[in-house]
This record gives C-alpha cells, structure tokens and sequence, in this order.
DNA sequence: TTGTAAGCGTTATCAA
DNA sequence: TTGATAACGCTTACAA
C-alpha cells in the first residue's frame, strides 16, 4: 500500500505537504498539489482511512439504525438516506434492532465505538422510552430521528404528516360522493395512527359529515375483513384504512360478500405497499415516501442535526378502489 | 474518553498489560486480567475501534455490495448476512450500485479504503465481467459472491439450485394432473434463468411429456398477459413461470378468460414474492431463500471464502394456484 | 507474567 | 508556503 510518506520521498518534500495537497488545503502551492496529485495517481496511492479517522478523531461513516432491513419501508428510508450521504463522501452503516432493546442498545455501542460522524435511527417496538440512546451516544454524537420518533429527545425528527395524510384521503372519499364513511384505524398509543384517526374526523367534520364506523387495532387482513362485514352491515359506503393489509382484508370481505368495488363501497389504505398496485381492484394508498424521509433525515444530519421537527408530505395514489365517479360514468 | 493508559495508570501497570488482560490473553495472570476488567467496567472503558484497527491493518467490517436495498430478495440476503455476522463480533458496511458499473466501482474502492475484513457481493447488470473487482480488492481480500457470480473470479459463490428447483416446481405440476405444461422463461443470458428453463425441460422429460409451450424473456405481469392467452389458445393447462410477475399477469389474463384456477389451469411462479400470498387465487412460488443465501454467504466468508461453489436450495411453496386435486376433490 | 519500545499512517501545531 | 515534530490509542515483538 502506498503511503504519504513514499509520495513524499518520492517529490522530495514532506508528509506534512502531501497531506495537505491531498486535503485540499489553501496553504500549499499550485504547482506542488498538481506534482502530489500526479504522482498519487501515478503510484496508486488511497488514502488510508484507518489512520486518517484515528487521528481526526471521527470517521466518514454515518450509522442507521432500523427494527429491520427486509421491511419494504425501512430498506427504501435507508436507500434514499444512502444516496444523499454518499453524494456527500459519507458511507453508510447499517444496524438492525429485530425490534429488540438489548439489540438497539448493542447497535448503538458499536456505532459509537466505531466513532461514527452520526446516527439516524427508528426505534425498536421494544424501546419503551428513549433515555438509553442519550446515555450511549452522550451529548455530542449527532442524532436524527425518524417515523418513530421520541419528541423529548434532542436533534432533528423527520416524520410524515400522518394528520394532512388521512385528511386527504378522507376527503377524496368525499369527493368521489361516498357518504357513509368509516375507518380502520391503528393502534393509537402510536403516534402515527393516532394523528390520522385525527386526520380523518377531521376531514369528515369539514364536510358536514359523521364518522360511520370506527374499527380500532385493525392492521392485519383479518381485522380488516370482519370490521368490512360489519361496516357492510351498518350501511357504510367507504372506508379509510390506516393499513394497506387491513384494507386488502376489507375489499376481499367486501368482494364476497358481493359489493362492488368501487361502484358500491369504496376504499382507500396507507403505505402504498408494492401489492396495492397488483390487486384487483388496485387499491388507493396514501404513500408514506419513504425514500424522501430518508433524503430528508441524511439531509437533516449534514445540516447538523439541529433541534426541530421536518414533516415529510405523504401522496395520495388513486387507484381503482376509490375511483367511484369514473367507473359510475362508464356505465 | 477512557483509554486504556488511564486503565494501566489506575492500577499501577503498562498498557501493554491492560491490551492484553482486554483482548483475552492467556500470557496474563487471572488476578490481574479480573481487576483491569474491573476498572475498565468502572470507568466506561470502549475500546476505540478507528485505533485498534489502524494497528491490526484491518477493520471488523464487512462489505456487502448490492443492486439496490429495497428490493426484497437483496435487503433479506443482507438482513441474514448480518445476522450472521453480528454474532461473529463483525459489523455490517452496505454499499449500493443501481445496477451501475461505475457505482460498483466506487462501492469496492470505499470498501477497500476502509480496511474491510471482506466482501459479500451481487454485481449490478451493469457489470459485463468482474475483471475490476479483482483490480480493485487486489489478492488479499477475501470475496464472496452471490446470486449474480462470476464463476471465474476467485472466491466463494452462493447461488440457488435453480435447476433442481425449477424440475420440483415442474413436477408438482405433473403430480397435480396439469398434461400441457409450458412455461414463462426469463432471459436465458441469466444463469439462473437458463438453469430454470433446464429444470423445467429435464422434469417433463422425465415424465414423458414435450413442453407444450414456451415463452422467453417474460418477467414482467404484461408479458405475461400476452404468453398466457396464446398458451390457452394452445391447448396449455398449466404453466412454470420463472418470475412471480409474469405468473401474476398470467393469472389476471386467464381470469379475464374465464378460466378457472386451478381448475382449469395452473400456475407455479418463482421467487414467492411477498404479495404472491396475498393474491387471490393466492399464487403457488418456488422460493429463492434470501435470508439463507444471506447466511451462507456469511458463513463462506468466516469460514474464509475459499474457491467453491455452494448451493442452497429453493423451497416450493404450494398455494392455491397450483392446488388442482384438492380443487376437484372437494367440488 | 509483565514491561519496554516501536510504530500503524495520518493530521495538527508550531516554527521557519 | 513548507518542514519538523508530536500525537491519535492501540497492538505486538522482544526483553526482562
């Protein structure tokens, strides 16, 4: 492996001027960087980012730390943080918690340990609070947060506007002339389920409109196709599914039970999972842009990580299963 | 933060001593080992990382270079690689290319910057040969490839038994009573395709039977769409679909048709994709194993990736698409 | 069993 | 603008 200092010896001058016409610095002469880079490129030299990270105290790598990788959601955060670093000379480590707090901790010291510049995490379901995450990285690591978030730690948190989300989605219900609308909602000691329930009441109370139906802890297929029967029962004609797998749930019910979709009942789901695209009917989703809380929370971390709050716009995909005016006209 | 010249100096010895009793010596005497482990537990002591590396050559990383991470087959091969590896005291570097050569290119020159143990790697398609990753990682670094090889590099390769996995599929067909079997090949330039379509062709073979049809470089629903009404057309009654996707517009086409599945018609897909259970009819897939390629590959490289192929095999999931005797049994 | 001493390759400080 | 020197914290011959 080439060295600064063979370069050196090889130009006749110091390690201290290679070093620098290698960094950038100001304080080298024109004609000595251009001879230093000539002659790195000519003997192959890279630097040696062992060593340069031991002396600087700090390494070019940013630590993320996700539940899982192989989640759809969490893997397309990390590819849109990845990009963004990586433009920025800054390469990823990945750490997965198995939504577990012994390994949350464990992947927190070994970021820390390996002095990485930062860490961008979503917390493990078995973190119960946050204190842990301070206590390992102290008060100088930089920190973001993002989707599941503790509001009362310091650095940036970067989540999706779960509120304006399910306000849309409701009221593009509405505006498909549904009435009778009901909800699947989540688990609500979630902040992310809970603001789109308020989301959701919101939109229909701005449209003169009650709730119909409100299903809570629905968020697997099951749920979702007994709270459908039921919903069917009661005389709704839409629902709002914090879920896409409790709304894939709902339209089979639906299906069977012989509505159609969406000229009888309507339905749209959230996370724009890949499958809604290949059902049929496709199924409206309001998509979580994963890729762009990603971006957001590598930009946040090269912005320094300050304090605050970035909410990441969710969009609306239309599909067929919310579609009601067009599929009425076409008949 | 604590070093361990602050741990040696606690106790009145060399930091030689407390490297030792740390790193698990024997050459260290049992009462001094229990106190320096002691003290290093009472002042917080971590080992800093950045200078244990410098000085060993080499860092307790792993690369591992994929396509994209949020692709469901890759981000499970990673999820089971770092299972692994973590439990081996190893950490987890992950580098992305797009499927492009020059991204490969700079992902393996940040590897080889940081001192890797090693690499675990898929090539992009943009990749015609892998004469750069050796130019790259040189002689030294142990390799590791899988799914997409290279079978001339040097190094482990990982890959599924494509060929045994594509003559199950097919013979579960012929079990199930299907006659006219025809299959949806994908781009035979692709090993593991090719070894699909051999599969497939060796199991009818077996059985007597001529494929009844065969469809090239359709890996997509609408190729799929296409191949699937001129099967029917053909006399086909069933299909070997080397994608998911394709088996999925296949399926869509032959509803629209009116056939029935898989009464009339069945249908193996590959890859058993996360929606292919939840389709309706769900859709029967010869699954690739990610998270076992994942640890395999691990496992090759802690085992110190010496020249050989290993072979995991694919696992035939049976769903409803393919379920003809019970279909018929129970009308 | 422990200590001594050197050095991994880089960068920061200070002096020239 | 460049050079000399030290130091980052750890590991490892070698010596005791």
């Amino acid at each position: 492996m080439v060295t600064i200092t063979e370069i050196a010896q090889a130009l006749g001058i110091t390690p201290s001027t290679v070093s620098r016409a290698l960094s950038g610095s100001p304080r080298v002469k024109a004609s000595t960087k251009e001879a230093v880079l000539r002659k790195a490129a000519e003997l192959g030299y890279e630097r040696n980012v062992m060593a340069s990270n031991l002396r600087k105290g700090r390494s070019d790598i940013v630590g993320i730390v996700v539940p899982r990788i192989n989640r759809e959601f969490f893997s397309s955060v990390i590819s849109g943080a990845e990009s963004v670093l990586n433009e920025a000379g800054l390469s990823v480590l990945i750490c997965q918690t198995h939504e577990r707090y012994e390994d949350e901790v464990r992947a927190l010291r070994t970021l820390k340990n390996n002095r990485v510049s930062g860490v961008i995490m979503s917390h493990s379901i078995g973190s119960k609070d946050g204190t842990h995450i301070l206590e390992i990285l102290g008060d100088e690591m930089p920190l973001v947060q993002f989707d599941r978030v503790f509001s009362y730690l310091r650095g940036a948190k970067i989540v999706n506007d779960n509120f304006e989300g399910a306000y849309k989605a409701t009221c593009h219900l509405v505006e498909e002339g549904y009435r009778h609308i009901g909800t699947l909602a989540g688990y609500l000691n979630s902040a992310a389920y809970a603001l789109r329930l308020k989301g959701f009441r919101r939109a229909l109370a701005d449209a003169g409109l009650e709730p119909a139906a409100e299903y809570m802890d629905s968020i697997v297929p099951e749920t979702g196709r007994a709270a459908a029967l039921d919903a069917l029962r009661s005389g709704c004609d839409a629902l709002y599914s914090a879920g896409d797998f409790s709304a894939l749930g709902a339209i089979r019910a639906l299906q069977e039970a012989g509505s159609r979709i969406p000229e009888d009942f309507g339905i749209v789901g959230t996370a724009n999972e890949s499958f809604t695209a290949l059902m049929s009917p496709s199924l409206s989703s309001l998509a979580l842009n994963p890729r762009e809380l990603g971006r957001q929370s590598a930009q946040a971390f090269l912005d320094g990580a300050a304090d605050g709050e970035i909410i990441v716009p969710m969009e609306l995909v239309i599909r067929q299963s919310s579609n009601h005016k067009q599929a009425i006209c076409q008949k």
